[in-house]
DNA sequence: AATACATGCAACCGCACAGCG
DNA sequence: CCGCTGTGCGGTTGCATGTAT
């Protein structure tokens, strides 16, 4: 017995939606909210599936939508976020108020895949493409900046409280590289971060995170919102001096 | 001007998952 | 625990539009 459809879809119109449809759509829950989407259709006056009718709202006709061509630096972002969250658009999307998981994700086909592959690197992975022509040195370097960043990533996106950076964070946060991303952003970002104010430790507490966490630039937001900050800038760091060693090798 | 091809995006489909009885 | 229902997500499709020949 196979799953039964999200509704009777017999006699129900499918394609474009016309202006007349969205008018109905949007007066209807502007007026109605929404309380299951399989009944909008029925009391909203459309010949829909609910499923049909969420997505249009969802994806074009909520007021919140922010409209026109993503950004450069929008599309950065997702370059970045999509190395650490791979295709989870709706993730992504969470970062961008007013941009849609359907919005990112065409975007990401059609054209930042396109331009990733222009400069070398592979959608995918995120790593370069041709190999064959990367110094062993080069290659070391990309994987070991590669493993910490998965290892440290998976540690913050794991913590139990992601308002509080108990975990197991230290381990990771030693390399060489590291080191250099942390020195870099207390200078580009906040004179008071070092990787001994941040201390993190394995066996902290809420209390002593909280102090350490004091030292970040912007105290309202979350830890989690912090190093997402740093880690961006960390990232753009790494990337920044992968892309010099490629050009000087 | 006509045709073929490429591109971008809205919409659909099927699956997974959470919540509930 | 199980089955059903509603919702959300990611992959894919198909059409409209733009561009090249």
């Amino acid at each position: 017995m196979g799953r039964q459809p999200c509704c009777d879809r017999v006699g129900l119109k499918r394609g474009p939606w016309t202006i007349e449809e969205d008018h109905k759509l949007v007066h209807f829950i502007l007026n109605n909210g929404i309380q299951c989407w399989r009944t909008v259709p029925k009391l909203a006056g459309l010949q829909r599936c609910g499923k049909s009718c969420r997505l249009r709202w969802i994806n074009y006709l909520r007021p919140d939508l922010k409209r026109g061509a993503l950004s450069e630096a929008e599309e950065d972002q997702i370059i970045e976020l999509h190395a650490r969250l791979g295709n989870r658009w709706s993730k992504i999307a969470s970062y961008f108020p007013g941009r849609t998981d359907n919005e990112i994700k065409n975007h990401w086909n059609t054209r930042i895949k396109k331009r990733l592959q222009v400069m070398g690197i592979d959608p995918l992975t995120h790593q370069p493409i041709d190999k064959e022509h990367e110094t062993d040195e080069l290659l070391s370097i990309t994987e070991t900046y590669y493993d910490k960043r998965n290892e440290t990533e998976n540690n913050i996106e794991n913590a139990n409280d992601i308002s509080l950076p108990n975990n197991r964070l230290s381990e990771n946060i030693n390399g060489e590289l590291w080191n250099k991303s942390f020195k870099t952003i207390s200078t580009c970002y906040s004179p008071s971060i070092s990787l001994e104010s941040i201390n993190f430790s394995t066996t902290s507490t809420a209390t002593e995170s909280s102090s350490n966490v004091a030292a970040a630039p912007a105290e309202e937001d979350s830890v989690q919102q912090w190093m997402d900050s740093i880690f961006s800038c960390a990232i753009n760091q790494l990337e920044e001096d992968l892309f010099l060693l490629r050009k000087y090798n």
